[in-house]
DNA sequence: CGATTGACTCGTACGACGTACCATACGATG
DNA sequence: CATCGTATGGTACGTCGTACGAGTCAATCG
């Protein structure tokens, strides 16, 4: 029984390597690695979807075993949840210094959060099971202190904070499912007339038929954080 | 090639077979059917989870053979599709009338909607990339009246419908998937009193201790609402 | 130097899955 | 009795995640 990838996993160890092994072959793939893996799961999510990721595509992809791919990864969740992570990427916030406009700073981060899950639909759906990452908490905290700063009481605060992920949740994940549907928004719609006798009033509005996504998004921010504003 | 069982479905057709059909097996199972399949379903994902509910397993519960449930439904998207509508079932609200409580009756909507859902936790992970089902549709119908009647601007109100649908969107699968990890929240919080020095605001707020789900969910909405609320 | 070890690769195999295909059974109709 | 629509389900195929264990190779040690 072998150690295995026991945790710490030593990025830098690989470093000399490219000039320690040069005698093997010159023109294949490089040798494996967690980043590699995790950068093609993210490249086949991209063009396949959710369920075009399988462990023997990922393989083929990378020019190896299928087995081969267990030694730097414990199972098929992993690599999804590695590959959510590499998505959200976020530095910690180096101009948090004392921006007079919080309220562009809120909606500043809260739309590249967004824009990043976009660039990758697969994301949305698969975040919400995952635990919270550095990434994540990151974000969080910039929210926290900014609104703190705002002059949101504390006793509102958390409150306050989840309102605002769970809109952005909601919103990009509507998004994202919404996206693949372009026929079924037509279909949706005609149904809808048909049915106008039933559902008078978002036809009239034409709710379904609505594409701007991003103003969507922008306005319905503005509701909440008006909501929010300490009055 | 059949013509097998092509769209309608006409629920009416079975209420005599009671008495048609006495004759055969009598401490055996009933007839399959559409309704008891998707019954059995919701059973099963309750109990089971998403990854719980295959095929075989449906089968086995309703004491017949895998494929003869192909013949009432068209593949597993399709026993998903129906098991989450029948958790939205929606009546048409009959006291729509003139309630003077717009607020109010947006409020009970939402917080039904969500009490539903989250009584079937699976459905909220489920629901985002399905089409609108006639209850989705209802209900955004009841969103739309009430809205419109308490004065928000023809021109804010798909905004503030999608706004709302967003929050409660994120706010049930946020509050489903974080459900399962009673211990992961320990696990997090404590990972966090140790990094404090790097997430020291949300750490003094205790946001990941907060249990208060229900509670977070109301004060939020107002959030959104006072925000929508025409000044 | 040869033996050992530990990091890494991968072929084979197993059990579970969704479902296509086809044979069957039965009540109603001709 | 023959035919047909409705309904059931056994077998089989292709695909999946991954357990197991045999293999390779560089570094280390006696």
């Amino acid at each position: 029984m072998v150690a295995k990838r026991s945790g710490a996993r030593s990025k830098g160890d690989q470093r000399i390597s490219v000039s320690l092994q040069p005698v093997q072959q010159a023109s294949t793939e490089p040798p494996l690695s967690r980043e590699r893996i995790v950068a093609t799961a993210v490249e086949l999510l991209d063009a396949q979807g959710i369920d075009g990721l399988t462990m023997r595509r990922l393989a083929d992809r990378l020019g190896s075993g299928v087995m081969s791919l267990y030694w730097h990864v414990d199972n098929k969740e992993d690599v999804f949840d590695l590959a959510v992570d590499s998505v959200l990427e976020h530095r910690g916030s180096p101009e948090t210094g004392e921006s007079p406009d919080w309220r562009g700073d809120v909606v500043h981060m809260l739309e590249d959060w967004r824009a990043r899950m976009l660039r990758h639909p697969w994301s949305a759906s698969l975040l919400p099971r995952r635990a919270l990452g550095r990434n994540i908490l990151g974000r969080l905290e910039m929210l926290s202190k900014t609104l703190s700063r705002a002059g949101v009481a504390d006793a509102d605060l958390n409150a306050a904070i989840w309102s605002l992920w769970n809109y952005v949740m909601g919103a990009t994940l509507t998004r994202a499912s919404f996206d693949l549907s372009e026929e079924d928004r037509a279909a949706a719609q005609q149904r809808l007339t048909h049915l106008s006798e039933h559902y008078p009033t978002i036809e009239r509005s034409r709710l379904l038929l609505d594409n701007d996504w991003d103003g969507a998004f922008r306005r319905g921010l503005d509701f909440l954080l008006d909501g929010l504003s300490p009055r």
